[in-house]
DNA sequence: TATTTATATCGTAATATTGCGATAAATATC
DNA sequence: GATATTTATCGCAATATTACGATATAAATA
């Protein structure tokens, strides 16, 4: 009991909640606000904004990168990481899909 | 060590985070999915549908309906269950903020 | 070449999530 | 009132996530 039981869901299901996972963490919100807000393209700052160790910072960065929601060049020997914006497209998407499609229902409650 | 550290991120990087974690399960997006779907709101009819026990239904039920995600109505022994748009219209709007801030940037790598 | 700087990964501990059976609670039906 | 039906909750086990220090790796600099 207790083990995950993702492989009895559509590959479409894992997909979309693997992106929203990754999304999940304030720690991930914070990293995507302030690459959202810098002009310059972060690495180290993190760890001087964030009230995480250095090994946490590049774990989150590991999964926001997994889930393709940044994307980062080696520059020396630092990383220059970036949003991904077709993402978030697609993450808009999905949502829309959920909020218009219910909108055509017409429930008997709520 | 392990111990959470949200309550050193801001009320807004929780608030935005929390909702996102409510849709990184496959299940949850089955049972978004499976409201978008029929027109007749679900209660006891997931535990025909999902690969998951009852209980389990039911507590992604209430983690859905903590997130504001779906909202229930009582009828009789069972419970009625809807979307809530007017939260996914907040997801979007969000992520469209994350898309719109980030390609006015002109970054000098990625 | 030695040292600094930046990032990633390993190992590990604390905590959180996932999932289920058993059981409780509350309404409907006999 | 007894019994079925539906949903929620409790207790527990398995697994996953979060976080960190220590350490590895790799490029820049002295």
């Amino acid at each position: 009991m207790g083990a995950s039981k993702s492989a009895e869901f559509t590959a479409d299901q894992n997909d979309i909640s693997q992106v929203f996972k990754a999304l999940g963490h304030p720690a991930r919100i914070a990293i995507i606000q302030h690459l959202m807000n810098s002009k310059s393209c972060i690495c180290n700052d993190l760890v001087g904004i964030l009230p995480l160790s250095q090994a946490t910072i590049s774990q989150h960065l590991r999964e926001l990168k997994d889930a393709e929601i940044i994307k980062g060049t080696i520059e020396g020997t630092s990383v220059c990481y970036c949003l991904n914006s077709n993402v978030f497209e697609t993450m808009i998407n999905t949502l829309n899909e959920f909020k218009e499609l219910d909108q055509k229902n017409t429930k008997e409650c709520c």
